[in-house]
RNA sequence: GGGCUUGUAGCUCAGGUGGUUAGAGCGCUACACUGAUAAUGUAGAGGUCCGUGGUUCGAGUCCACGCAGGCCCA
């Protein structure tokens, strides 16, 4: 049996023909069913959306997957991993949308939803064959035959049941959120809604900058902050800017930056010319004050004056400010709890960009407003209906409520407006033009000393795409999990998850946590998850289904206690104003089906579903227990497989899914999700501009795959930088991996197959012990063994760049540059004996070892080898480089001291390759000494132990060691300034100068008795050996290279007898590349004929002779007088004629 | 606007706990080597370590403030 050699690496066919072998041997089936019994590691699919195609960035971020997945497999534990798709969502109705050339609009017009939602289920899968077979083609291992699918009956089944769960706890309920709401249109706009194209418009409005009057109850504090007289203390404003004074009687609090810096300025009303303090951030003052009118005199200001003198009384902090009360602007309506109200409070996004740095707080109508005010425990202001239902000042119309007794029943824009209603209400309003309430609301404020400022304002303000009329930020109705209750559990259980990197677990995901509200699981759409509740009319009984079968029973009682039968369902349909559903058995749990469902209340009224589909992130956050119809089915397989031990997605998804496998878990199991989490970056173009199809920077994966293969692909993206950071993905990277990883180690396995080969090595004989291998074979397994515990650190640590880059420099420095290359003569030259099969096994082992730390990483030509290797010496049992064990590091065979000593002697051979350079003595003259200095024993044993090998490699006779290095060597001293600088502090560079201006004579004194006293300026101090680096720098007469301590002299004469030898090297090199230009295989045997030339290379060849024979091969060598069909050769000095046969 | 993150040679990246002369690979140039040869070795050129301040005897490293790119969120 011999090893498969290859003329050169193919690694996208090694991909495929991998492939195939895998799928002939089921190895991925296997690689799960052969660990059955062993401890699981739990592995989470994030489920891809398959309605667009792949991306080069998920063969990254599944890269990441795979690697750990594999990886354990090879450290023993059981790895299932059950595939999954994101089937629901916005992005899946906007593509039906675009196909079918219709809008929201359309819904139940053009189109019924029942049809619109069989759309959305055809073309969510549209690509889902392009997804596979990238998953196939990258390496990809998850279990795609039987994978989980959002929209399938049995997972919303368990979605529903986690829904019930949570609502069981009570952590479910209906309140409101500030949202883009259009009056106009009636309806609540989604975040992509006003991303639409010209929603933004630039607007005139009018803008006030209001004075709120501070409170009686705050007038010591405003006092004594400030420093102020009783006076002036009841004339203190706080002054806050607005651009929709409508919203100004809903005002209930006051932000402030806690660390912007506010002044009190003591000036005149412009309105009413009344003397006041008013309060507003520094940076802004100039805004509102002319810096000349800083020279006038307060008490020479006359009302109706056009400048106002100013004087600024105090700075203090915004959060000195905070708790300090003030009057209601406009108290139309009162609050709940009013002495809640009315307060200054921090604002984490109160800026000094523009306004005043204070912010008019109305938490009905800002989304900032209301969280802050939350937060501060502000109430909002209010009035009741009928109902005793809490709503804003504005109603869904847009119009004032009837409690706002200046403007009740008024539109707050004047957009809302026709032209006939403007009309009537200028009529009603006495004056030659129509006014807008906000322009009254200014007007009203000038006339009370309430505003500081009232002008037009131009911003860009967003509108209603369909009505074109401006929107309000307005509360509507949502359904919400109360994470928040939870929140302190959250951050605790977080704080148990291993981040990768740490950073994204205690920023990101960590601040997101400490910041939590409440989560918004509504949204009003088609495609998607139903929110499982049914509530009768008034919302006062309202019930959530859990199951199929709950649904089922509810349904049988509703349709008796209704009198739901084939007969009165016509009759029942006028009366409910809706399709009934009830009689048939639910096959989909999707709208419409579910909206046509009539449930019965405990009172016995009729209920129908809450419209609202639910967040695509829950769907996706419920998948450790959807994935198995948990608790329907597989009970054990979850509790066997909860929570994970491991997730990898892009850091984009921080707050998406992993926050909902998080919140989930947390509220349901007081569990986290899962244990280890690897959140990758993006992948960039070259330039680290993102992809997009627009610019045309997009990689195709299949493209990159199908030239390159997926192991190089994968290799790079790994080794490359760390998976968390952004990728910079550049195609140049990819060959380059490809040539300097797997083309080095594609030779070496090359070189090892050639010779195994001629002698037959299969690896049948006993391990030679490690005591009778050569220093350079145990060198090389010492570094094997510590590269198998770095490598298996740095995978258990999902640190993948880490591992990877050990083994390629693993592969190139030690393997390949330094092994190999140095024992290339025992491969090829003797006998089949000891020596040469410890050599073969050293090599074989280190093979082998390498395949299976890269077979996580690199699937494809790790098995390839595994297979080539194996195959000859069939030491391992299993079919499959996925199916062994990862190495283990056996630390019996690290030896330290020999990796130290093996780099010694490769910086001294640099060493002296660089002095030949020098002198540009080639390394085929062989030269007859080296001299080293040593300054200690230990470092001349050190050298001792591989003399041969620099020998060898430099080609030099022999080393002399000078141990007395007094006088001989010139030394060279340098300060430790890690020692000394704790020492001496600041006297340092004294110290060290003395240090570095010591003679040879001071160096020696100082060796010979480990002291020696320096004079410093007033001072003598003394410094020991330890104080220093002492490192021999030159031999004066010789040709001396130094680095890092390690200093060599070079003997550059070259003798007569070297001058043959080096001769005798020369043809040899000129002999093989003849045999080789020939097309002779290594073992031919061959005859060399030579003219005569002069005596000096006659004798050189003579006396040389054996050597060279042996080294060619040659059965024998004769010098002639004439040699008229020989060779012209070239040897750089001389010229020759020779001539091979065989 | 906020949070997080990145910035070191032409390119891609290393540079525990501060130590004075900042490294590697690729690319470029020159020279060498040659039974691994579309491989390899040696050397050279190439750096305001994003900027500005600060702490320190000493800062790529620590602190503050900025700048630029990226992501997420408002």
């Amino acid at each position: 049996m011999k090893y498969r050699e290859y003329k050169n690496v193919d690694l996208a066919k090694v991909g495929e023909e991998v492939l195939s072998y895998w799928k002939q041997h089921k190895v991925f089936e296997q690689s799960i069913t052969s660990r059955e019994g062993a401890p699981s590691f739990t592995f989470y699919e994030g489920p891809p959306s398959a309605n667009g195609t792949p991306g080069i960035h998920h063969v990254m971020a599944r890269t990441v997957k795979d690697i750990f997945c594999r990886y354990k497999t090879l450290k023993g534990f059981q790895v299932k991993r059950k595939g999954g798709w994101d089937t629901h969502g916005l992005p899946v109705e906007l593509q039906v949308e675009k196909e079918l050339g219709i809008t929201k609009e359309d819904i139940g017009k053009k189109i019924s939803v029942e049809e619109y939602n069989q759309k959305c289920r055809e073309a969510v899968m549209k690509y889902k064959s392009q997804w596979d077979d990238l998953t196939e083609k990258m390496g990809y291992w998850v279990d795609l035959d039987n994978p989980y699918i959002t929209f399938e009956k049995e997972y919303i089944e368990s979605v529903w049941f986690l829904l019930k769960e949570l609502y069981k706890k009570d952590f479910l309920y209906k309140g409101y959120t500030i949202q883009p709401y259009s009056p106009a249109a009636g309806t609540g706009l989604s975040s992509h809604e006003l991303n639409q194209p010209g929603t933004y418009k630039d607007v005139r409005d009018t803008s006030a900058v209001a004075q709120f009057k501070v409170a009686d109850s705050s007038k010591e504090k405003i006092k004594s902050l400030l420093g102020l007289s009783d006076v002036e203390a009841d004339q203190t404003y706080f002054l806050a800017w607005t651009t929709t004074p409508w919203t100004l009687p809903s005002n209930s609090a006051l932000a402030v930056g806690e660390n912007i810096t506010y002044v009190a300025v003591k000036t005149f009303n412009p309105y009413t010319f009344k003397q006041g303090i008013v309060i507003l951030a520094k940076d802004l003052s100039g805004k509102y004050f002319n810096a000349k009118n800083a020279e006038l005199k307060l008490e020479d200001f006359k009302e109706g004056d056009k400048n106002i003198p100013f004087q600024t009384l105090k700075e203090v902090k915004g959060k000195e400010l905070v708790g300090i009360r003030y009057e209601q602007l406009l108290p139309y309506v009162q609050p709940e709890e009013a002495d809640k109200a009315f307060r200054v409070i921090p604002g984490d996004f109160v800026s000094t960009e523009d306004g005043t740095g204070i912010v008019h707080i109305a938490p009905t109508f800002g989304a900032d407003d209301a969280r802050v005010a939350k937060l501060a425990g502000v109430p909002a202001i209010t009035v009741k209906d009928e109902e005793g239902n809490q709503l804003p000042l504005v109603d869904k119309q847009g119009k004032f409520v009837i409690e706002v007794k200046d403007f009740p029943g008024e539109y707050v824009k004047e957009a809302y407006l026709t032209e006939a209603e403007k009309e009537e209400e200028r009529k009603k309003q006495g004056r030659d033009k129509y006014l807008s309430v906000d322009e009254r609301i200014g007007i009203k404020l000038k006339t009370e000393n309430k505003a500081f400022k009232v002008e037009k304002y131009e911003h860009s303000y967003p509108h209603c795409w369909r009505t074109d009329k401006p929107v309000l930020y307005y509360p509507l109705d949502s359904w919400f999990i109360k994470t928040t209750a939870v929140k302190d559990r959250l951050v605790e259980l977080n704080k148990t998850i291993n981040w990768k990197p740490a950073s994204t677990g205690t920023g990101r995901f960590g601040n997101w946590l400490e910041n939590l509200v409440d989560w918004n699981l509504s949204r009003s759409r088609y495609w998607g998850t139903p929110l499982p509740i049914w509530r009768t009319e008034d919302g006062k009984e309202e019930k959530c289904i859990g199951s199929l079968q709950e649904l089922n029973e509810e349904i049988q009682k509703a349709n008796k206690a209704l009198n739901i039968t084939a007969e009165t369902l016509a009759q029942k349909e006028k009366e409910f104003k809706t399709k009934i559903y009830n009689l048939k058995s639910i096959e989909d749990l999707h709208r419409p089906y579910v909206d046509q469902i009539v449930l019965i209340s405990e009172s016995g009224k009729p209920m129908i579903r809450e419209t609202d589909l639910i967040d695509v992130w829950f769907d996706s956050g419920a998948m450790p227990y959807a994935q198995w119809h948990y608790p329907f089915e597989n009970k054990d397989v979850f509790d066997n497989n909860f929570p994970a031990d491991f997730i990898a997605e892009g850091v984009d998804q921080t707050r998406g899914w992993f926050f909902t496998l998080h919140a989930i878990a947390v509220m349901l199991k007081d569990s986290v999700a899962f244990k280890n989490v690897i959140a990758n970056g993006l992948v960039l173009d070259k330039n680290g501009a993102k992809m997009s199809k627009r610019v045309g920077n997009v990689i195709n994966p299949f493209e990159t795959i199908g030239q390159f293969g997926p192991d190089a692909t994968r290799w790079y993206m790994i080794v490359n930088a760390p998976p968390w950071d952004n990728l910079k993905f550049n195609i140049d990277g990819v060959t380059e991996v490809q040539r300097r990883f797997f083309g080095t180690l594609q030779n070496t396995y090359s070189f090892f197959a050639l010779y195994s080969n001629l002698d037959n090595f299969t690896f049948k004989e006993a391990e030679v012990p490690l005591n009778k291998r050569t220093e350079s074979d145990r060198w090389v397994i010492s570094r094997l063994n510590t590269l198998i515990k770095k490598v298996d650190e740095a995978y258990a640590e999902y640190e993948p760049t880490k591992a990877g880059r050990e083994i390629q420099d693993f592969v190139v420095d030690d393997l390949s540059n330094w092994y190999v290359r140095l024992n290339r003569k025992r491969f090829w030259k003797g006998e089949y004996n000891e020596d040469k099969i410890a050599a073969y096994q050293t090599l074989y082992t280190c093979l082998l070892t390498i395949a299976k730390l890269s077979a996580s990483i690199a699937p494809f030509y790790s098995e390839k080898i595994f297979l080539d290797l194996n195959e000859v010496s069939g030491k391992e049992k299993v079919a499959s480089i996925h199916l062994s064990q990862f190495p283990v590091a056996d630390d019996k065979q690290i030896d330290l001291d020999l990796e130290e000593r093996m780099s010694l002697a490769q910086r001294i051979s640099s060493l002296v390759h660089s002095l030949r350079k020098g002198h540009t003595i080639k390394v085929r003259q062989p030269l007859s000494r080296l001299l080293i200095p040593v300054l200690n024993q230990e470092y001349k044993n050190r050298i001792v132990a591989v003399e041969d090998l620099i020998l060898s490699e430099v080609n030099i006779k022999k080393i002399e060691y000078i141990e007395d290095t007094s006088g001989v060597v010139v030394k060279k001293i340098k300060p430790n300034f890690k020692k000394l600088g704790k020492e001496y502090g600041p006297r340092l560079k004294e110290v060290g100068a003395a240090i570095t201006a010591m003679t040879q004579d001071d160096i020696q004194k100082l060796e010979k008795e480990n002291a020696f006293k320096i004079k410093l300026t007033g001072d003598i101090v003394q410094i020991t050996l330890e104080d220093v680096d002492i490192s021999s720098e030159d031999i004066p007469g010789w040709s001396v290279a130094s680095e890092n301590g390690v200093t060599v002299a070079l003997d550059i004469t070259i003798t007569e007898e070297l001058k043959k030898e080096g001769i005798a090297r020369d043809v040899v090199n000129r002999v093989q590349n003849m045999r080789k230009d020939m097309g002779l295989e290594v073992q031919d045997k061959i005859k060399i004929t030579i003219q005569k030339k002069d005596e000096l290379i006659d004798n050189a060849l003579l006396a040389n002779k054996e050597y060279i024979c042996s080294e060619t091969q040659a059965l024998s060598l004769v010098l002639t007088e004439n040699l008229k069909d020989g060779k012209l050769v070239d040897m750089d000095e001389h010229q020759l004629v020779m001539k091979i046969e065989l």
